[in-house]
RNA sequence: GCGCUAGUAGCUCAGCUGGAUAGAGCAACUGCCUUCUAAGCAGUAGGUCAUAGGUUCGACUCCUAUCUGGCGUACCA
């Protein structure tokens, strides 16, 4: 909406540039493009248009430039609304607010929940691919962090047309699935989630840890995992059978953390289903010469004219690598859907991975490999420093999300609000997912993080919960207005009541909010929607704060504002989701 | 060593594909609850945007070099 005025202005503006150039220059100048911006002070307008670049073509100052252009534009008879501010070297727009409001508010009630999705993406086909756990141990932080991208990304693609297929892969084979098993078995005691009453995810991950320590007094016992995973290759009875059971309590474990973390997928993918369909393509692959095999046996591909060195596809004992994996994941995956695009959210540390990854499967000469997107982030650290599994500082998932919980559920007990939320126990878990989710989205995907869990759970400034508290807020509003209805049943919503400073830039802010779910989805960032949302809700606070809108004197004006609350609370409603944050509608 | 990536206020982060005095939050200090939920609002203080050059009318933003940190460079995943 901005965009189009936007974009009428500056086409007035560029026709006049060209004009005044061809005067002085005659035909056929060489005329750079007009850029838009916005001035940073309210006062000096919406939009700038900065024209320092036409100083050398024209020959004249800026300001004149500026000047001329005014007097230019203001004699045409047929113009935008709006009102043409000098500012030294910028000419600016005073755009027509007020109109812009009747619009908004005309659109938003029409489009409801479907305000500011755009079509970007319409018709494509668009897999992602997160979370991908390992079955030997429970979620950490860092999981988190994967998942809080993987859902939030694809939402946002949703809501930019594209059709989405959120994928798992499940990491249930290797050496260090062998470990917890091999724990278990010897350390065990046939003990179950059942008879201990732990979570599936933590037994396994208790075996572990158990693990770690055993390897510390016996040498033999990493090769006795080697073993194990040679029978378990094999078919061995007995390994397999204690591999579905482990693997069973795990995968329960996870499940009913995603559920309590409303992680969910369109599909699952299990390494041990697809291991050995890339070994048949990197064979075929030998066969074309896209690889070729060392003297011991294995199987190499050479990158080292494009930088990336030589690559590992397949053992000298013929068995499958993560890499070879990955191609014939990606491969049957193009073959159940035939995706436009993959994207792999997964750490910045497999960049190189997915460098090679995608290079092999273009080799292998698959024309959709150009499609392939590595959605790189950064590792999630504490303050302290680095998680380190190996000095237990790494973050439990279930841990944190229940302390987050337990904490929020104290704080509407101290208020004394247990009777206004919808659930104390829902409504705190709803405050903690969401807390945490935005904690995790607000910093750019690419960027490393700290993660402070002090900070996380504070529910002051730029955070989950000061987002759900506004929604709130105006919820409430919103229902006092409707008890009151009858009042007010004779006036009709008129934009010219909104004639504060904070409601032109609430206005200016709703209007915005379609372009920033397309930037969102173009570059695949949530954080994007973060800042906007904080940006919106902030200058709310401040506008309702300093306003009366259901007590306001004249019927009019609390209609009116009243009709402005409602567009914020569905731009937030209609955002929230995007960034896994909760609506609300007390708390 | 080589490759990738980052370095903005004490801390955590923004900074719109170069533009008008670099913005938030937290922490610190200070105001504001007989008034629509104070999980709030406002104010004060805090910066030679790692350093040095370069390109440009103009650089936090682009280029080069240097310093510092992270990651990678496994027949682990």
């Amino acid at each position: 909406m901005l965009q189009k005025i936007r974009n009428e202005w500056k086409t007035i503006v560029q026709n006049q540039i060209d004009e005044m150039a061809k005067g002085i220059l005659g035909e056929g100048a060489d005329v750079p493009e007009l850029t838009i911006q916005v001035p940073p002070k309210p006062e000096l307008g919406d939009i700038a248009f900065p024209l320092f670049s036409y100083a050398k073509v024209l020959r004249m100052a800026p300001n004149k430039i500026a000047a001329a252009l005014k007097d230019n534009i203001e004699s045409l008879s047929d113009k935008p609304e709006g009102e043409l501010i000098l500012a030294g070297p910028y000419l600016n727009v005073k755009i027509d607010v007020i109109a812009l409001a009747d619009v908004l508010y005309k659109t938003i009630k029409e489009n409801g929940s479907e305000f500011g999705k755009n079509k970007q993406y319409d018709g494509k086909k668009i897999m992602i691919e997160f979370s991908c756990p390992n079955t030997n141990k429970p979620l950490h932080l860092g999981h988190m962090r994967n998942d809080s991208l993987g859902m939030s990304v694809s939402s946002i693609l949703m809501a930019n047309g594209a059709d989405v297929q959120r994928v798992n892969l499940i990491n249930n084979r290797g050496v260090h699935i062998c470990k917890s098993m091999l724990a278990y078995q010897k350390f065990g005691n046939g003990e179950t989630p059942e008879s201990t009453g732990m979570k599936g995810d933590h037994l396994v991950g208790k075996y572990y840890v158990k693990f770690a320590q055993w390897e510390k007094e016996d040498d033999t016992a990493v090769d006795q995992a080697k073993a194990m995973l040679v029978k378990w290759e094999q078919g061995d009875e007995e390994v397999l059978k204690l591999w579905k059971t482990m693997n069973g309590w795990t995968l329960d474990g996870l499940a009913e953390s995603y559920k309590k973390t409303g992680v969910s997928f369109d599909k699952y993918y299990y390494e041990s289903e697809t291991y050995k369909l890339g070994k048949d393509k990197v064979l075929k692959g030998l066969e074309e010469g896209v690889f070729y095999k060392e003297e011991d046996g294995s199987v190499w591909i050479d990158l080292e004219d494009i930088n990336l060195d030589k690559k590992v596809v397949l053992r000298k004992d013929g068995t499958s690598l993560y890499m070879t994996q990955d191609i014939g994941t990606a491969i049957s995956r193009h073959d159940d859907y035939p995706f436009d695009s993959l994207i792999y959210v997964v750490a910045s540390e497999q960049q190189y991975h997915f460098k090679v990854l995608f290079h092999i499967l273009k080799s292998l000469g698959y024309t959709w490999a150009k499609e392939l997107y590595h959605l790189s982030y950064g590792m999630v650290n504490l303050p302290d420093g680095k998680m380190k599994s190996r000095e237990g500082t790494v973050v439990d998932a279930d841990e944190l999300f229940d302390s987050l919980a337990s904490i929020a559920k104290k704080e509407i007990q101290d208020k004394e609000r247990e009777n206004q939320v919808d659930g104390l126990d829902k409504t705190s878990e709803a405050i903690a997912l969401s807390a945490l989710n935005y904690y995790l989205l607000q910093v750019s995907p690419t960027k490393d993080m700290v993660f402070d869990s002090k900070k996380s759970i504070s529910f002051n400034g730029n955070t989950g919960p000061y987002l759900q508290y506004m929604g709130a807020r105006i919820s409430s509003m919103v229902r006092m207005f409707e008890e009151q209805k009858d009042e007010y049943a004779s006036i009709e919503f008129d934009s010219k009541y909104l004639t504060q400073p904070e409601e032109r830039e609430l206005i200016k802010s709703i209007a915005l909010y379609p372009e920033i779910v397309e930037k969102a989805g173009k570059d695949f960032d949530p954080s994007v929607i973060c800042s906007y949302l904080y940006d919106l809700t902030k200058l709310f606070s401040k506008w309702y704060h300093d306003n009366k809108i259901l007590k306001a004197e004249d019927k009019n004006v609390v209609v009116a504002r009243m009709g402005l609350s409602s567009l914020v609370l569905q731009t937030i409603k209609n955002a929230f989701p995007l960034v896994g944050v909760t609506f609300l509608e007390s708390m």
